[in-house]
DNA sequence: CTGAAAGCGCTAACAC
DNA sequence: GTGTTAGCGCTTTCAG
């Protein structure tokens, strides 16, 4: 693949000038640059990245470190994310830990042998010590969904604690009186949020809180599967599930056991995927602006890229709730 | 950031031992290379792979091109991509052309600069202009679902002829006669290979063939939402679906209008996503092996970049159907 | 306005 | 077993 080396031998001038030819850097005539860059473009030329990421200290690439690619709600965060670099010229590496510790760990380091710009991570059962030494590497962080407590670092999310008492407050002018939970992992801030705003509604309607109906899980569509007859067999009256690709697996469930939704059990779920407005009783659930907190999440990475001196921000995005079938209309 | 100079300093070796002791190499005692290793540890040194990649000529990057990360077919694709990449210790940079032939060619020249070892790519509209100057700049490039005639290049889909004539044939068993078709674009080899299925499927029972009723689309749910009308008002007693997505947007629009699915409207779809086993009435379709795909087109690039001397490789993955209720049982 | 030269962080001959 | 040295392809002082 050829250098600026052949570009200079072709056009009669040093290395220099190519350069800042393709810079558009000041000394230099227009002609000479018209001449360079024609010839440039005729053939083919295109500089090399690491040559300049090297002396430049900049590579114009940032990490994305999500849980599942095929999750519906981080493949549109990740569009919002790629949308908003694109416009700003800085490149995505994807990384998907499969809600994997070590391999979050393992790419991490990948992106910071990489030199990325910056990260956005979406972590898993998040502790302190896991991210500290990106920080120590002067690498900027900023964090979706679940907050990692004392790290300095930006974070964005939508309000859990809001959406879950918009949603329960719902559930409950419905008629529902026992409702179940299936939460996500015990160490995740979006499913703390989210039964926090659960316990207060309760409360606040004073209804009684039985910890038996509420538990814990890795939030994919087989946890709701699974995890629905063990709360049924509880008598709930409805379930409040973490996400919406969890209340599928729950309305799965009951559609396979000819469990009437919502006349025998209301299900209520999180996120707004495409699809739930398409099922056999189209889901009640919580509205977030994924592409928007993807967007954002960039946005604020690149600004803090380029302002390290600036301070860490935080968002909360607020969602809105979604009435549809699952929960009576 | 520290680099390989900090090291060798306080380890009073030389850059050379140091690199060594990094990279397994021999002509270095134990003892030394343990050392070094375990100081290297201890203060988080991470080698800079700009510098590696500049010098090795090699990135241990790929390119992944595909149209919406947001679309499930395309998310498995991805993860399977993904996840191959992972084992063999590769990086990978999305790009979504958001199916937009400016947007892919701006990827392709992004990635050439950023000198991936590679690049899995999922065109749009291919033509072999588009492509030929990454062949000529020695970039292993592989494609997937969409050929491009006369670009010598590996290639890997699903059998998209194969599977159309198998769904078709089964919409015929259940007694559809006037069958309209929602057609990607024109120029896609995979909505091409679906459409010689059906043509062939229904020449072989001597049925009509009417072009009035296969329009051609940008293959996405609004599609299949604005264009089920117009192939219902010319009397079709079923749609064939590009892809379920569409499908989606078909039976949305049935909904909305009382229209039953099967008995006053047959819908097929394509691709299997996830959902559509939850639709009101599940959706029968052509079942795909998304992840394999996404996991061998990782593999080919991968020998293909380590032995540059073998031949292209075409591998053509055989679909199965998924008969649910949306055809009748 | 243009060029020579130094160097970004690392690897790989080649010596010792 | 270990160190010296010359680059990889580019940007950027500093002279002219």
């Amino acid at each position: 693949m050829l250098g600026i080396k052949d570009i200079a031998q072709e056009c009669n001038v040093s290395l220099t000038t190519v350069s800042r030819a393709l810079n558009n850097n000041k000394g230099i005539s227009e002609k000479t640059r018209d001449y360079i860059l024609a010839v440039c473009e005729k053939r083919g030329y295109r500089p090399n990245s690491a040559a300049r990421s090297l002396i430049l200290k900049k590579t114009n690439m940032i990490g994305l470190i999500i849980p599942d690619i095929t999750n519906q709600y981080y493949a549109y965060i990740s569009k919002g994310v790629s949308a908003f670099l694109e416009k700003v010229g800085y490149g995505l590496i994807l990384c998907n830990s499969d809600r994997n510790k070590a391999n979050e760990k393992m790419y991490t380091q990948f992106l910071s042998e990489k030199r990325v710009d910056g990260i956005i991570l979406i972590p898993i059962k998040p502790k302190k010590d896991d991210y500290s030494f990106l920080l120590n590497h002067d690498i900027p962080l900023v964090l979706i969904d679940n907050y990692v407590n004392d790290l300095d670092v930006s974070f964005i999310t939508n309000d859990n604690y809001a959406g879950a008492r918009k949603i329960v407050t719902h559930m409950i002018k419905q008629g529902y009186r026992r409702i179940g939970v299936i939460l996500g992992d015990e160490n995740s801030s979006a499913s703390n949020g989210r039964l926090t705003g659960y316990l207060d509604v309760l409360r606040e309607h004073g209804m009684d809180i039985d910890k038996g109906i509420l538990v814990y899980s890795d939030a994919r569509f087989e946890d709701g599967f699974n995890l629905a007859p063990k709360l049924i067999e509880q008598n709930v009256d409805a379930i409040f599930a973490i996400n919406d690709v969890v209340a599928l697996g729950v309305l799965k469930y009951c559609y396979l056991k000819g469990i009437r939704i919502p006349e025998d059990i209301g299900v209520a779920g999180y996120d707004d995927i495409e699809q739930g407005s398409m099922l056999p009783i189209p889901l009640t659930t919580v509205h977030q602006r994924k592409h928007t907190l993807g967007a954002k999440a960039a946005e604020i990475l690149i600004h803090e890229i380029n302002n390290p001196q600036f301070g860490k921000q935080k968002v909360i995005l607020q969602p809105e709730i979604v009435i549809r079938k699952s929960c009576g209309e």
